[in-house]
RNA sequence: GCCGGCGUAGCUCAGUUGGUUAGAGCGCUUGAUUGUGGAUCAAGAGGCCCCCCGUUCGAGCCGGGGCGCUGGUACCA
C-alpha cells in the first residue's frame, strides 16, 4: 500500500533570502562599469586602493555588539569557534578605520584611500532598500584641512559625472556640524562645558531636520516641539522645545540665500554667540572658496538643512543629490533623492590608539546611483547574445568547435550548442538568448563547401510583418557562403543588424 | 518597533450563498514540422488552497490564534 501512496517530500522554495538579489548578465556588466568609470576618478585624485575582509570582529566595528545593545540591531554577527564575536562589514569606513590603526607606521599620514564592494546590514528591506548593497567609498585619514574636505566634494562631482549623471542633475549640499553644534548652544541644548548633557535631545533635533525634504517644514516644526502623528497612525515623539527654540532652529535651517556668501553671512549672524559654531562658518568660507577656484561653483552650495543623520560627524558634511525627477512605478513624479554622502569624522581611529587623527571621506551608494540612471535612460538597450554554431551532425563536434575557435580569435562572442534536440530547439535557444546569427553546417553544406548563416535580428523584425505560416518560411532571413569565408561574412551579419 | 493590505500551480491571478475529482493565462515538456526561430493547434507535467485549532454532514471560502510576504512609518553606524 506505501506504492500508490506516493510519499511526499517537502522541496525547498527557490527563492532569493529575504533582503537579498541576484544579479543577472547586463546588471553585472552595468556595475562594473560604473565601478570602474568612479574608481578611475578616485585613482586620478592620488587615492590608493584598498580592499579589506568583509568579515571584521565585532570588536573592531565598534558599538554595535549583537545580544548587549540591542540584539539582532544592524549587523550580521555569529560567533566562532573560539567564542570570538565575528560580523560582516556594515560600512567600508569602520574597516578603514581598524586598518588605519593597525598599519599607521607603512601608511603615509595623510592616507588617501577608495574601497568598493559589498556591505551587509540586518534590518527589515523596504522598496528600494537591500540587506546587502555596494558602496564606493574614498577618505582621506589625518588631515584636519577644509581643503581635504573641497577636494572630496570636487572628486565627488567628477566621479558623479563619469558615472554617467550629467552635470546640472546632481548638487552637492554642505554643511557643518559645527555651525549645527552652534545653534544648538544658541538655543540651550548643548553646554560647551558638558558636551554629553543633553545628547539625546540633539539626536532628535538633528533627525528632524534632516526629515525636511520630506515632511516639510510644518512636519519638522512639530517634530522639533511636542512629535508628530504620520498618516499611517505612528506617533514619533518630538524633541520638546518651545516656539521660541523652535523658530531659532528652524531659522537656522531656512537660512539658504541667493548666495554662499550671503548664506554663510546669515549663518554667522545666527552662532554669534557659539565660537564653535563661528568656526563651522568660517570652514564653510574656505571650502566655498577652495571649489570656486577650480570651477566647482555651481555643482556644489551651502545648504543648512543638510544633517547626515546623527552618528559620527564633527565638521563638514555633505551629500549628493540627484535633482531631475522621475516617474516612480504608482506613476507619479517623484525627486530621486540622495545617491552620495560624507563628511568629517575626528575620532574613529581614536578607538584604536588613543590618538586624535582626524579623517573625512565620501560614500557613493552604487545601487541607488544605478537605479537612478536606469530611470532617467530607460530601459538599457538589449543585450546581443553570442553567434550560435547549431549541431547537425553529431559526430562533427570537432568541425563546429573549429568554426567557434575561429570566431572567437577574431573576437567574435560565440559557441556551440551543448543542449539536446533538433534544428527547431536550436534556433529557439538561439533566439533566447539573443543571439544576432545562427551557423548551420549540414552534410550538403560540408561537401559543397559552405554554411548556411541565419540572420536572427533581420528574421525577428520580419516576424513582425508576417501573417502565415508560409510567408516565415520563405523569408529571406539566410544566406550561404563559402566555409573559409565564415569569419568575415558573421561580422558583416553582425554589422548589418547592429 | 508601530499601523494597514495580502497569502490558491514556477509566475500573474480567478474561485459564486460553504457542496463531488480546485481553474485560467503566461512559462515549461512533447507533437503537428525526422534540416530552420514567430504565430496557430493538440496533448502533458506541475497544488500541504501558508500553518494550527474551532464551527459544520461537509471548509480554499466562516471564526480564533500563529507565521510569512508586502506598503507606510520609526530606527539606520
Amino acid at each position: 500500500m506505501a506504492k500508490n501512496k506516493k510519499q511526499k517530500v517537502r522541496r525547498p522554495s527557490a527563492e532569493t533570502p529575504k533582503g537579498f538579489r541576484d544579479y543577472f548578465g547586463a546588471e553585472v556588466a552595468e556595475r562594473s562599469e560604473m565601478l570602474s568609470a568612479i574608481t578611475e576618478v578616485y585613482h586620478r585624485y592620488g587615492f590608493d586602493a584598498l580592499e579589506t575582509s568583509a568579515v571584521e570582529t565585532v570588536e573592531a566595528l565598534g558599538k554595535f555588539l549583537p545580544d548587549v545593545d540591542r540584539p539582532n540591531a544592524g549587523v550580521f554577527a555569529w560567533q566562532d569557534e573560539d567564542e570570538a564575536w565575528m560580523a560582516l562589514r556594515y560600512d567600508l569606513t569602520a574597516p578603514l578605520a581598524r586598518v588605519y590603526a593597525q598599519n599607521q607606521q607603512f601608511l603615509p599620514t595623510p592616507y588617501r584611500r577608495y574601497a568598493v564592494g559589498p556591505v551587509w546590514r540586518n534590518e527589515k528591506p523596504g522598496p528600494g532598500r537591500y540587506r546587502q548593497f555596494y558602496q564606493c567609498d574614498a577618505d582621506t585619514v589625518g588631515s584636519a584641512s577644509p581643503a581635504a574636505d573641497a577636494e572630496i566634494c570636487a572628486m565627488l562631482c567628477d566621479a558623479l559625472e563619469a558615472a554617467g549623471i550629467e552635470r546640472g542633475d546632481y548638487l552637492i549640499r554642505i554643511n557643518n556640524r559645527k555651525v549645527l553644534n552652534g545653534v544648538m548652544e544658541v538655543v540651550g541644548l548643548l553646554n560647551p562645558d558638558a558636551p554629553d548633557e543633553g545628547e539625546e535631545a540633539r539626536g532628535v533635533v538633528l533627525r528632524a531636520i534632516d526629515k525636511l525634504d520630506r515632511l516639510g517644514p510644518d512636519g519638522v516644526r512639530a517634530l522639533l516641539g511636542e512629535g508628530r502623528k504620520d498618516e499611517s497612525g505612528d506617533y514619533t515623539k518630538g524633541a520638546g522645545l518651545n516656539a521660541d527654540q523652535t523658530e531659532i532652529v528652524m531659522g537656522f535651517v531656512e537660512a539658504e540665500r541667493e548666495t554662499g556668501a550671503a548664506t554663510c553671512g546669515r549663518l554667522r549672524e545666527l552662532v554669534e554667540a557659539s565660537p564653535a559654531g563661528l568656526e563651522g562658518v568660517a570652514e564653510l568660507e574656505t571650502i566655498a572658496a577652495l571649489l570656486d577656484a577650480q570651477g566647482y561653483s555651481g555643482r556644489a552650495k551651502i545648504d543648512p538643512s543638510v544633517v547626515r543623520g546623527l552618528g559620527y560627524y564633527t565638521g563638514p558634511v555633505y551629500e549628493a543629490e540627484l535633482t531631475f525627477e522621475i516617474i516612480d512605478e504608482k506613476g507619479q513624479k517623484r525627486q530621486f533623492g540622495s545617491v552620495a554622502g560624507g563628511g568629517r569624522y575626528d575620532d574613529l581611529v581614536m578607538r584604536f590608539t588613543g590618538q586624535h587623527v582626524p579623517g573625512t571621506g565620501v560614500s557613493i551608494g552604487l545601487d541607488r546611483l544605478l537605479a537612478a540612471l536606469r530611470e532617467k535612460r530607460g530601459k538599457a538597450a538589449e543585450q546581443v547574445g553570442p553567434v550560435l554554431v547549431t549541431v547537425m551532425d553529431k559526430d562533427r563536434l570537432p568541425d563546429y568547435q573549429t568554426m567557434v575557435a575561429e570566431l572567437r580569435s577574431a573576437g567574435i562572442r560565440a559557441e556551440m550548442f551543448l543542449g539536446g534536440g533538433n534544428m527547431a530547439k536550436q534556433l529557439k535557444y538561439a533566439d533566447k538568448r539573443s543571439s544576432p546569427v545562427a551557423i548551420i553546417e549540414g552534410g550538403n553544406e560540408k561537401d559543397a563547401g559552405i554554411v548556411q548563416l541565419k540572420d536572427l535580428a533581420l528574421g525577428a523584425r520580419l516576424a513582425a510583418e508576417i501573417e502565415t505560416n508560409e510567408q516565415w518560411k520563405a523569408q529571406p532571413a539566410q544566406i550561404e557562403v563559402p566555409r573559409e569565408r565564415l569569419v568575415e561574412e558573421v561580422r558583416a551579419m553582425i554589422a548589418r543588424a547592429g
